[in-house]
DNA sequence: TCGTCCAGAATTGCATGCATGAAAGTTGGG
DNA sequence: CCCAACTTTCATGCATGCAATTCTGGACGA
């Protein structure tokens, strides 16, 4: 069957992929023209797209200067943390409180399976089962708009994250703090989800801190 | 000085404005070329608004059959109402650990400056200081994503919650709610300025619900 | 009366062309 | 050698035109 969806949107899809994928990183240049003929389209659908993809905050636009992915400063990356962090808390509170027990048991199963892939010590597998992980999280929460708001969040973070797993034994950390907000989930402990999920994403924070090698940014520190 | 921005981010900030303003109703369609009519301007960059504020959730498009004020169904009301609250009441903990002593004084004041107005019952006046209010409590977060998140979320409300002060008396009843949420801050007591937010945002949401009633909009209804 | 089907009209999606403003490159003066 | 002003080049911003799809309304048959 047809994709029904225009061709602004699945350039939009295409482009936000790539940049995720780390086709362009940070700062690089989005050149209108280039894009219409690597997609085949004309600047006009490309105009749109990267329009759409600026008002989620992935690329900035600077009017008759062109679209670039977008830079963060140091300071916004530490506030993307803290506001992707309490969100995804907020989400695991909910959880605790409203998630099914069909829903609670498949999340511990997914859990499960992620400590093999910890155990073996494989970033790719882990990577792609930690969206997994917090998708879950995501959804016993029971509120798409929060949902929404944290996967935007997200992919505005990508960019900055791509290799945090790949530190030896970080897998087996994640999944040690993932079994904190498990157990809290499990217990009905919305407090306690809360507090592990902001401690896991603040700890993922701190990670990638070391990965960019600067001196983790503390809030209000001088 | 001349506005430096292009045409289709002043058209999105226009045609923003005026559905926050009333102008067109959740549901109603956006025909392109009126809208390039009415401003002066092409379908290209009304095209390109139109996609911008399609990505921010207060239009939606559809493909090919054209762009409709965001018509929410009453449980995507509901989310959207709770994750504004729990996204504000976020915003109120951090301000109630982070805040400043010097914004602490200035946000008594202006909740001060808020009880003549609610004590005159003017739901105009109080409307538009509700909202400085709630820009205060952002700001003492320190963090401007929350802040750009919680407006968001705010304005995709704003066509489901206009009438909301016009009730007599919910002016004095906002702002004893907003005396708890204050004191709070005050006390540095995150916990409670949490908590007082919730149930705030929570009370809204309720009135906004009573004032929509069975004439609340229904997408499909029979 | 109701549903179906088929033009005609209207609207969206996209390509193209041109004008304007910004960046790069060049030249002349100090 | 450096810097400033000018020129050139090029990407963006926008208008316009056409093709494709959806919508409308009326005729027709059950």
């Amino acid at each position: 069957m047809t994709d029904t969806r225009t061709r602004a949107e699945r350039l939009a899809g295409a482009i936000a992929d790539a940049i995720v994928a780390g086709e362009w990183v940070p700062g690089d240049r989005l050149d209108e023209q280039a894009l219409a003929e690597r997609y085949g389209v004309s600047r006009t659908p490309v105009r749109e797209a990267l329009r759409q993809l600026g008002a989620t905050g992935l690329i900035e636009l600077r009017p008759r200067r062109g679209a670039a992915v977008a830079l963060v400063t140091p300071e916004e990356l530490d506030e993307l943390f803290v506001a992707t962090a309490e969100i995804e808390a907020t989400c695991a509170r909910l959880a605790a409180l409203g998630m099914s027990p069909v829903d609670r048991r498949r999340l511990e199963a997914l859990h499960d399976d992620m400590g093999a892939l910890a155990a073996a010590d494989d970033p790719v597998a882990y990577a792609e089962a930690n969206t997994a992980f917090h998708g879950a999280i995501y959804a016993g929460a029971r509120n798409a708009v929060l949902a929404e708001v944290a996967l935007g969040l997200r992919r505005r973070l990508l960019p900055y994250r791509k290799a945090q797993f790949r530190a030896p034994g970080r897998p087996a950390l994640s999944h040690r703090e993932h079994g904190a907000v498990v157990d809290a989930i499990r217990c009905g402990d919305a407090a306690g989800a809360h507090a592990a999920m902001l401690h896991h994403v603040g700890l993922v924070e701190r990670a990638v801190d070391a990965l960019a090698g600067r001196a983790a940014p503390r809030r209000g520190a001088a």
